[in-house]
Parts: C-alpha cells; structure tokens; sequence
DNA sequence: GGTACTTTTTACATCGTTGGAACAACGTTG
DNA sequence: CAACGTTGTTCCAACGATGTAAAAAGTACC
C-alpha cells in the first residue's frame, strides 16, 4: 500500500541511498539517475515517513504547545499564531489542553518527552516552581505569558506589570477616581502582576487603594465579570472605572452594566486586556491592552528553534513583547 | 541522555525484549525478573520511544485536525473539543491551519500521510471534490461540518439546510416581513445549504425571495458582517430582519445596527450561527443556531476510530449531530 | 534418567530512513 | 599508463522498538 523508498528504488533501477540523496537534495547525482528517480518519484507518489525519518534523525518534527483551553479566544488566537510561526520552520504543533488546573500541568508537563517533540511552548496558569522538572531530559522548554514562578527557563512575554499600570493609569488620566479591578486569584501569577501594575498606578495618580474594590475572580470568563460587576455595582460607593485582567471579564462587566441600566463609559468606564478579536466590535467597543501577539509567537517560536538547533547552554533568556493600548469606546475613545 | 530498553535491560540484567515485555504488559515473566526490571525502570525514568515504537507498530499516535483559523472562535472551541474527546481515546492532536484556502486545504491535505498520522478530520471550506485524492493512502479521513462535495467520505454535521430553515422560520413568526440574509459565497458548500434553508422558509410562510436581500461575504468576519448590514440598511426598503451565516457576522451586523442609531430587535431582529460564547455576552445577545458541538467532536472522533481500528470496508457514513435554536434578545427573547 | 510438555528468555530480523565508508567510474595530469 | 582527485553509487550499520521463532529452563510423569 505504502510506497518506500525501496519501491522507488526498484521503479528506478537504482539503490535506496540514491533515491535518499535525490530526495533530499544531495548534489552530486548524476542527472540522469536524477531524473529516473523524479520520474519514480512520481509515478509511486512517494511520501517520506516522517516517523522513521526522525528516528534516525534523531527529531520528531513536533512542537507541543500548552495552554488552558483553546475556547478561549486569547488562546485560540495565539495557538494559531504558533502554529504559523511554527510551519515556517517546519514544525507541527501538537496541542494539549490543561483547563489551567495544576495537577493537568504537572501531568502534562512531566509527560512530554524528548521523542515525543522536539521542543514545547507551556502557557501555564497554576504551576508552582517545583512541579518544574529538575532535569527536562534534554527537551526545550519555553514559557510563555506567565512568569509567575522562579525557574531557570526561557520565558516570553509582555511586562504585565507596566501593561496594568498603562491600563490604570488611562483611566486616572480621564479623572476617575474610584477605580476598582476584577480578576484578583492567589494561585495566577499573572493576576499578582496585573494587580501590582494597578496599585502602582493608582500611587501614581494619588488615589487610595482599597481591598474592597479589587473582585476576585476564579475563573477568567464572562460570566464571572458580570457577576463581579453587578457585586462592585452594589456597593455603598460604587466605582466609577474598572480595570478588568482580561477582555472576557471586561465584556461580561460591559454587560452587566447594562443591565443595571448604566452606561458605559459615562457612568463606568472600562479596561480589559488581551485584545480579543471581539473586543473591537462590542458595544461599547471596549478599551483594553493590546499584546502584540504576532511577535509573541514568533519570539517563543524562534527561541525554541534556537535551542532546538544547538544553543543549549547559554543562560535562559527573558523576552519581553511589546504591547499597546488601544483606546475604544468604553472609555470614550471613537 | 535519553534511556532506552537496551539501558534498562543492562541495569536488570536481562535483555531487551524482557524489559519490552514487561512494558507491555506480557503475562509470563518471571516475578523476581519483573521485580528487578520495575526497578530499573523506575531508577532510569524510562519512557518509550514513541517514533520507534510506531515506526514497528506501524501507528503514530496522532490525529491531524484540519481546520481554516483557530483565531476563529467557532474552530477555537471545536478544536478544543477534539482535543478532549481524542485525548480520552490516547490520541494527540496536530491542527494545521488552511486559512480556508483551497490550495493551502489542498495541500494540507495531500500531505497527510498515513505515517504522520493514523486519522485525520478535516473541516474543509473550499474544497471541492477534484481535490480530494483518488487514494488517500488508506488514510482515515472524517469530514467535519461541510458536505459541498459529492464524495464517498464519512460525514459529521449538523442539518444545515434543516437549522437554516430553522432560524429563518423563527424570524418569520415574529411577524417580519423583509428577512435579509448576510454570507452568500459561492465557493462555499456551506454557504448554499445555509441559502437553501432560507429560501424554503421564506416560501413557507409565504414570503418572496429576493436577491437584493442576500448579501455576499466572501470572509464570514464581524467586519463583513458590518459592511453588509450598512448596504442593507441603506436599501430603499430596509430589511426589518436578517439571517446571518454564522455569529461573526451577526456580531458585525449588531454592530452596525447599533452605529446607524438603529435598535436590535425592534427595527431589526437578529439570527446567528454557531453558538459562539461570545453571543450569549453581546449586546443584545444573540439569537443563535446552536450546534452541539461536543457530540460532533465525539462523533467525529468516535468515527476515525472505528475506521482505524479495523472498519475499513463499511460504505462512508453520514452522521448528523443535534442542533438547537437559541432564542436570545437579538429576536426578542430574554 | 528420559520424554513430553509448559513456561521464560533470548537472538535475530524488521519497520523506513539516513550517515559513513567503501567502492567504482571518470577525466586529468605528469 | 600509472597515479590521482573528483564525482557518483552502493553497501552496511544504526535509530529504538516489537514479532517470531528458537533456545533454555523448569515441571511432570513414566
């Protein structure tokens, strides 16, 4: 059924090495055996098995990316990005989803091996510096997005510290001044971050932080930013500006706002982070903080391929993406 | 670096085919032997060599998932139930992106060879039936979501024409009278079933069929979706409700509705389809064909693996997945 | 002790590919 | 024409695992 290069070799009237040579592209073969193995070549429709190839190469042409859950837009659109970025060099991307609970971390973590893939992406959300294997057996491990922990692995990411205060510091400058947050979790690093981003700029532009203003968030979806909106909502003095950890909290805050017969941004306005796709096109469209995801990938990508391809020894690297901020409508941007 | 059967066989002192077997779990070793090889095993940290052990068993372990952009949220969530429903049968899954492109489908899809991966879903969009191989080379493949072409494929979708039908019924008995409809493309299967399901409701209640009704959208993207809905409104006599191909666009057309200081779903109500997560957050949300889209994952994955494992023969199956009609506030629901 | 049978282990070939060395053919040069 | 370097081809081993078959060890019985 399958063709090997042995079939095309027979077809060829030639031996298998040289039928390898022409298929990857040694020089010295004469044109005319070239040209009896194009034909061969041809005529079987010979596809290299990829598996056998790497066993004696020693590769697997694989890339495993981690991340939480591909539904969620974030990480739909930077798996996509990998993937591209990744196809350019030749890469497949394996993708294992972790629902961002620690012990699917861990698990995944520890089952990648080295033969598996040549390499892995892990975007993790719960992990704690020592579910990190001591030794990864060789395999390049980049991280990507959080720095929650202190590990010595390469790690991509924008500065999400200035990223928040950015975000904060917008709202300060529009004259609000109770602005709350939502999205507080212990357990994310990410969260730590953002929510010093945020306090720093509330120093900044002279205003109080207080604990009572900053909603906590298991889960980072929209439901859990309505809710969270609706409980700030309903405070004694209710704020005035939020700044929420990401677009699906900010578009389920943008709701219920609206369902309480507010308006944004005049009576509330609001941040998120991220830049989905959909945040463009909400009503209000919504102001958030812009990664740029493109160079994201690409980064992590081209840091992996490094190690991949030699640079195995050199100190892990900290790479820091750009960001934006783009102003939209629900904080009185057109 | 990496351990292989031949360490840990020399660590037990046995040889390598033991060590093979007590991997694998066959019956008959010798309790001390097998003793002693757990223990090697667990001193080196073993793990197989996938790529060899597929290369001889002649599996890969993989499953391809062919699909236009995961920035898209739809491909985003399904992809992500995939993942779930393959991982729980010891598969992982390698996504390659098309762009809904036919020659990157094309392609993509010439290049699945059955050493890369034991099955493969495909969720073609343009795809005709020219285009897929005489032969896949005993390849498994399961189309996802399309059935454009007449070709002897296992199929898993939804009723396309049936929830088109569906959607558009329910617009009618709300009483309106002018039912646009936003996505023609004719280079997609998916677009005319979706045409076709349109038409037969508007004939059932009654209503004439007009092509200055049926928008074009060469992307199905939110800004398409709003590009459309402003050339309909500024008709001489405006639609007074529209069908939209799938939730981007009827995210794009709310969008524009809104932008023209109109009101959704008094002067125009709205349906969508897909069931994004993101429509039941909107503003308004949005009424919505709702695909199940865990048992189309399950279904699909569930037929690959019969094929793979052993029904060869059986003549190519048509599933059809549930569908439900979600009514939101884009038609007056709640 | 010998035969027949069962259980356990081993050696060897094999999956499809590529690296390396050996070999063959060739034209050039002294 | 012998020696040589260059070019082109082939043979063999190897990647890490498993299937097969044969060898070895153990058991039971006469």
């Amino acid at each position: 059924m399958t063709v090997t290069l042995k079939d095309v070799a027979t077809l060829a009237g030639v031996s298998v090495k040289t039928v390898s040579n022409v298929v990857n592209g040694y020089a010295f073969v004469k044109p005319e055996n070239r040209r009896r193995v194009e034909e061969a070549l041809a005529a079987t429709g010979y596809r290299p098995n990829v598996g056998a190839r790497n066993l004696r190469r020693g590769r697997t042409g694989f890339l495993a990316l981690m991340v939480p859950e591909l539904s969620i837009p974030y990480f739909g659109e930077l798996a996509g990005l990998v993937i591209t970025a990744a196809q350019k060099r030749g890469w497949s991307v394996l993708i294992e989803q972790t629902q961002g609970t620690r012990s699917r971390e861990r698990e995944t973590l520890s089952s990648l091996g080295p033969h598996l893939v040549d390499g892995a992406l892990v975007h993790p959300e719960a992990l704690e510096a020592t579910d990190f294997p001591a030794d990864p057996g060789g395999l390049p491990l980049v991280m990507l997005g959080e720095h929650a922990v202190d590990v010595p692995i390469d790690h991509v990411a924008i500065d999400n510290v200035l990223a928040a205060r950015t975000a904060v510091s917008h709202l300060a400058s529009l004259g609000r001044t109770r602005i709350a947050a939502i999205g507080r979790n212990p357990a994310r690093g990410t969260s730590s971050q953002r929510l010093a981003g945020y306090r720093s700029a509330l120093a900044e532009a002279g205003l109080s932080y207080s604990d009572g203003l900053v909603a906590p968030a298991e889960k980072w979806h929209r439901s859990v930013g309505a809710a969270a909106m609706k409980a700030l909502l309903a405070l004694p003095s209710p704020p005035d500006a939020v700044f929420c950890f990401n677009d699906l909290l900010a578009i389920g805050a943008l709701r219920a706002v609206a369902e309480l017969g507010l308006r944004v941004p005049e009576d509330v306005a609001i941040v998120g982070f991220d830049n989905n796709e959909e945040s463009a096109f909400s009503l209000p469209s919504l102001t958030t903080i812009a990664p740029d995801k493109t160079a994201l990938a690409e980064a992590a990508v081209d840091l992996v391929h490094r190690r991949i391809t030699g640079d195995k020894t050199s100190p892990p690297q900290d790479i820091q993406t750009p960001f934006a901020l783009e102003i939209r409508e629900s904080t009185g941007g057109r």
